[in-house]
DNA sequence: TTTGAAATATGCAAAAT
DNA sequence: ATTTTGCATATTTCAAA
């Protein structure tokens, strides 16, 4: 695993673009913290260059956007099949987060989203057919984020 | 609970921002569905009146941010109280993700982050603090997001 | 509602410190 | 490694269709 040791930039990049990434502007963001546009733009390539940043994207209200089936399905799979079963299960329509777990039973959990219940089955088909044991099927009432709250800045500048 | 017809242009944008949510253009988007980067500044501002679009993030690998300990914990509150508290939870330094899920038994799954596992333990005391009754603790191996397929354009224009 | 054009902002790259 | 400058692009606004 590589490393990097995170400044007082890096963690106010990281915690702006952890609250708004799409809205959060290079000059907002080094004006936090005393260093220029360009200083913010070129750490940024950084941190996505490092792996530290890996993804931007939208949460969206899939309730609202008229797929009202939003479900959590545990998995069990073989532990040294994890990663590759993982990788696979991201390719089914319907499944949009994957977490693997470092656990003996249950180590794989599935957010998928459907429009009916015959689509969330669909999907746990799909995962039977994969080899795919799942334990549990659970629906999500909500889900919130918040950015790491150390990587929040003090009050600089 | 509100609702809204989701059309082709509103897909793309839903699909892109999923992708990427900083870097997507407006003329990209547009360009793909035959709109202007005008409409699609105007539509990207009534997804995210109308809660569809909740939030735009960053998603971090925390690992090599500096932050190793990266855990789901199970918790088992009371429904009545289950929204209430899992907005507490989120305020707790180091929670990053909750998500309420309609279930009988563990129907609060958190998502925390720290340096060391003194940060976990602090953590799932601040919960029990809360009145919260953690029930398992299980290590995030790595986490994957997609963008919901059924929001993916056809391939028009 | 969508557009097109103007005005504003933003991000990026190169050269300099 | 960061900044300054300059350039190319992106976004927003608003009048008009």
């Amino acid at each position: 695993m590589s490393w990097r040791l995170l400044d007082d930039v890096d963690k106010a990049i990281l915690y702006a673009l952890q609250q708004d990434a799409r809205n959060a502007t290079t000059r907002e963001i080094g004006d936090q913290v005393g260093v220029t546009a360009s200083t913010v733009s070129n750490r940024i390539a950084e941190l996505k260059d490092d792996g530290i940043i890996t993804n931007y994207l939208a949460t969206l209200d899939y309730s609202r956007a008229g797929f009202p089936m939003h479900v959590l399905i545990h998995c069990d799979v073989p532990v040294h099949d994890r990663e590759a079963i993982a990788h696979r299960t991201l390719d089914i329509p319907g499944v949009v987060n994957v977490r693997e777990l470092m656990s003996g039973t249950d180590n794989i959990r599935i957010e998928a989203v459907g429009e009916t219940r015959d689509d969330i089955t669909g999907i746990v088909s799909a995962l039977s057919e994969e080899g795919v044991q799942t334990t549990d099927e659970i629906l999500i009432q909500n889900q919130h984020f918040r950015p790491l709250s150390s990587l929040e800045p003090e009050g600089e500048d």
